[in-house]
DNA sequence: GATGAATGAGTCTTCATTCAT
DNA sequence: GATGAATGAAGACTCATTCAT
């Protein structure tokens, strides 16, 4: 994966363009049916500089997954560190995690849609990311049951995997549908924070119940 | 969509053949990296034939999800009819769900890949029945909370999404880790089916907790 | 390298038409300044059939080194076993090189050009092929010096390399001369054969003595 | 053609570490794989200065190739005007070519590769060349024919064109012979020198006795 | 003098689809 | 019904060259 070189800034800004194009651009149609081209122009930039920057298309998606998901992964360790109580933890993560997907729905459907692909580049890169993700929810859920407020017939290991899918697919669920209704004019464009909101009691209210 | 013509088995069987290869190739490597040279190839037909039986490449992976996602659908509905009630019902379903993704991870992987992709040909119809998968879902659950099995607190509509994304989710995951532990060769190879048991039995744990 | 199936005259006619169209564009301006897109457009063919036809450009031009190379082999030995004498055997042979060269200069560019380069896909079969055209020629000097009419002192393996380069770049040079009088209008087109019969006097004679 | 300005010897040094790595560079992967970042990479230069010191890639070139036959001419001017006889100063130029060609394999195999090739930058450049230094060696043979030590039926046109192509011809291939013998580690790197003192001694015998 | 980011035309290659046999 | 040769539009990637700093 390319490395950025404090350099120069309109070097790292240029790189800056490339990755937000690109993610706009794949979460539009999907990785495979984005062209180079279309990123490039989104960007405003030559399609040569694409590959002064990035060794190839897949590299490009690479940074975006491995920025994207390293930035989950940094923001819930901050908020295990910080949260009281590992319910708290949970709650703060899951916050977290569906602020993410709600405010890059682009970053979220490429997720979702490469998480489970074999034989990509970044498969593995995409693996390792995904098991320290699970690693700091599990490790959470296992002080919940010392601190009991988690009963301890739950599986740490199958939560934590089901928490991601719960709030991946059901995020993505309630964005569809709230574009849709601000799409057919049955909405207003705010229908998205309420929904996010109605989201969010659901899920740390499911979580809550499955846990006691 | 192409129709199946009742015509001939000889027919039905080429039919079956290429829709079987699709799945594997496609699973392999993604919708947009299967190329209909290959899937031929291991069909073993002539590229002719492919475009006899079916319009276009587009619609090879059409048939899959809507043959695939239809099958789960009247498995639902069959269960839900039959069932004595709604947890039952639940149980069953989750249990069909994860048991076709576990014996089919091809379909699985393909399913979640397109699940949220927008703007392919058959995004339409498979969110048409995606929606009928989850009014199934959320039929019983409410029939649950009639019966007085599932608090009222819970919301059907988000629930049914959620246990379709832990379902997907969770079953991919236990499924890769069972692939890998094969392919370490760090486990027999029937650990698929304890993997499986021992699945089911932490989903329905959850979800009995989060309903009570 | 490509095989040719027999099947159809149709596609084998299509694959020497590339050949063809191939050699002289290669010749023209070397191998890395000719486009694929020239190839085809020669050989009045669309771009596609050069690719179901040949792996690669690279593909394309080891078979028509391969192929060329080949025959030039193919004949030495047909003249070899039919030659009296070694001394026979030898004029023989450099006649007939020498013809190819002249009759496809384009090709004897292109050899001469590829023989010492290192590091193309064609590379190894290349040296393959030179080893047995030079095993062929040593195998004839060294009869010659059983038979007594080549002197003891030659080095069989020096003289088969000395010649092969004598030929190819002397053919050369005087096919470039000739081309050049032609071109400035100073001998009329039939230069060429008289070039060559003079050539061929001047090498059999130098051949000769060094041999004596 | 870039000159090259007596300015300083700084800008000399630089010039001629382009120079250096551009040939090793070319007789690699031959011209036109050879990139102009790959250049200044291996000469440890910026990009920048690459275009300071010569006006393309092209000039770069055809600087190696003038520069390089340049002194090969110079050096058979020397050459001949000292030698007592034309036999020796044929003797000696075939041993200053050889020698030129041993120890800069690259330059012979880049020679060779372009000797032949037309419409290049160059290639008027290079023919200029190629007949100067072929008069050198016409010059001498004729010489030897007044003096009586190479016999009249010897054509000194086509033995000056023999004699560069046995010479650069055979010297690749010796080369390539002992290069190979010291990769497989049949043979000391010294080889090399040895097969110089041999190969030296076959084309002397060989043009000797061809001449008397 | 020196740097390295930026340009964009040009190349190879792929592949869904068609159609003559 | 079946085959596989042919099409051509489209896409990833390269690289000589320029130029602002």
């Amino acid at each position: 994966m390319a490395q950025q070189r404090g350099k120069t800034n309109k070097a790292d800004a240029t790189r800056r363009q490339l990755l937000d194009a690109a993610l706009s651009v794949i979460s539009e149609r999907g990785y495979a049916d984005t062209t180079v081209d279309r990123i490039v122009e989104v960007a405003g930039v030559s399609k040569g500089v694409a590959y002064y920057h990035f060794a190839s298309k897949a590299d490009i998606a690479t940074c975006i997954l491995v920025e994207g998901v390293g930035g989950i992964i940094d923001e819930f360790e901050v908020v295990a560190a910080a949260a009281p109580s590992a319910t708290n933890a949970l709650v703060a993560m899951m916050e977290s995690f569906a602020a993410v997907i709600f405010r890059n729905a682009d970053f979220g459907r490429f997720l979702v849609s490469e998480l489970w692909r074999r034989g990509r580049e970044w498969s593995d890169a995409l693996r390792v990311l995904e098991e320290r993700l699970l690693a700091v929810l599990r490790s959470q859920i296992e002080r919940g049951q010392r601190e009991g407020s988690i009963r301890a017939g739950v599986d740490a290991s199958f939560e934590a995997v089901a928490i991601v899918g719960m709030v991946l697919t059901a995020t993505l669920h309630y964005i569809r549908e709230a574009e849709q209704r601000i799409e057919d004019g049955c909405a207003p464009a705010r229908a998205h924070a309420e929904t996010e909101r109605a989201f969010l009691f659901h899920i740390q209210d499911y979580v809550h119940h499955a846990n006691a």
